[in-house]
DNA sequence: GCGCTTCTGTAATGCAAATTACATTCGTAA
DNA sequence: TTACGAATGTAATTTGCATTACAGAAGCGC
């Protein structure tokens, strides 16, 4: 690591503070005090950010790339908790829990990451009570979302969260097309299984069965949405708001808690982020 | 309501709000303005104290009795969020949320709620960056239980999560006896239920099981837990620690999310709460 | 191109748990 | 004490999904 590329590195880290959402509420001489304590690190596709087993005092901003977090079981059942995209905030619980992480973070492409100290963020919250407020706010926020995940899990079938799931990706990632909207972000069928906690076969199953009636249209990778007002009054639910723009709402994490079989190899989250 | 009635819950309102854990930051003159907006509301049991609909702008702490937090669905599903404890705060995610709650919230037993406006404690949190870190706190810890509890619908059988179940009353309301643990607190198994995400029957049968297995004794709403090694030794878990005073952790609103079928009446915790 | 791996599709079988349908006991208010 | 609703116990039946087991297709490095 020579000097110039450690520089180089500070001054990307000291760029995107500064423009996260998160720190906007700091003068721009905190600004500066944060960032001399802040370091960039670059993960390549697949590699853990952080493990479960990992007392992390740290907390993570995303500026170039994905991260997956996901919950695993000892006997290899995965879950996926949920992805974050550039400009998000991760692993924010290990502020203040003096315990270890929960759940475990990985690149799922490859990922420019910046750590900064937890016990220098502390100090900034009681400093300035807005970044306080807003740390409030962020992790409050995804409580809701967590609480919102567990009730389809415990009230809806397999095929109704899958359903949900298609609706929020085409919130988050839908633009739309002649005929019905293009979902720009492809994920394979195990992905969409271990989001919303079934199995693989079952997703298969379910999408087929979604295209046959007309609802979907799915061909290589790319997933089309053809009747959003009927796939949103399967589960009752208003349809989404689908921008041409899109990208509704930065404040990501989104997606349900799945389950899946890690049949022992690194699966990755495809590249391909359309739009 | 007459003046000396109103001057009666006032006073203990402020008694209240300065001996909540989470108040405790504040200076004796902070606190004083905070007692002046405070009201009181005694709920009777049964009774709801917000519905999901509600746009809430207050937080609640509770002074007295036991309220329960649900989610129900619109066809009479119900699940159990969780339990509120005397001196802990509820309804806190409203204090950012500029939407909806999301859950209902009902007194379990004759309950003293102390109303706290949101206007007003956003405005504390932004003058004391101590009170803001600790209702941080609070929302992570309940986000990580919430987390928890995501993590084991997806892995664990209904049997387990009944097990984890009964560990966690045990530690919350366990009591050290000649033999086994008597767990100081009676649920209906229709409750254990919803706690879990099971049937009634379901619960029924394997605390049957747990019985004939020797590892626990059901006598008339009395649990005892005969063999907490064996039981934590079967989900994998450390047995938790029981005191003889017990009530470890008063941060509570413990337990695992559940499902249940709403008969369409009121279902009532159990008032008995021994220990 | 070829061969490899990763993904997708399909179908039979198995199983945990919901559903349904009662019988019994308990608690408590009349 | 009786009577009634609530809580518990048990069992047969159904079902949603996981599991298992392949086979074909698509992507990709060589």
């Amino acid at each position: 690591m020579n000097p110039s590329n450690t520089m180089d590195r500070m001054a990307k880290a000291l760029w995107h503070v500064g423009h996260c959402s998160l720190f906007q509420q700091l003068s721009a001489a905190q600004l500066a005090q944060l960032e001399l304590k802040a370091r960039s690190r670059i993960f390549p596709k697949g590699a853990a950010i952080y493990l479960p087993t990992d007392h992390a005092d740290s907390v993570f901003l995303l500026a170039e790339g994905r991260v997956r977090l996901c919950s695993v079981t000892p006997d290899g059942k995965q879950a996926i908790l949920g992805f974050v995209e550039p400009g998000e905030v991760f692993g924010e619980l290990a502020l203040f829990q003096e315990s270890n992480h929960e759940e475990r973070a990985e690149a799922a492409a490859n990922a420019t990451v910046i750590l900064l100290p937890g016990e220098e963020l502390r100090e900034f919250m009681e400093n300035c009570p807005q970044l306080a407020i807003g740390v409030t706010k962020l992790i409050g926020f995804r409580r809701a979302r967590i609480e919102r995940r567990l009730r389809s899990l415990l009230f809806r079938s397999n095929r109704d969260r899958l359903i949900q799931l298609l609706l929020e990706l085409a919130e988050q990632y839908g633009k739309k097309h002649a005929f019905g909207i293009t979902v720009g972000i492809s994920l394979t069928h195990q992905e969409l299984a271990s989001i919303i906690g079934a199995t693989r076969e079952s997703v298969t199953m379910i999408l087929g069965e979604l295209q046959s009636e007309g609802l979907i249209e799915i061909a290589r990778q790319k997933l089309r949405i053809l009747d959003l007002h009927r796939l949103a009054g399967v589960v009752h639910m208003q349809p989404p708001s689908v921008g041409e723009v899109s990208r509704s709402e930065s404040n990501s994490l989104q997606f349900q808690m799945g389950i899946r079989k890690l049949p022992e190899q690194e699966e990755t989250l495809r590249d391909s982020v359309g739009l």
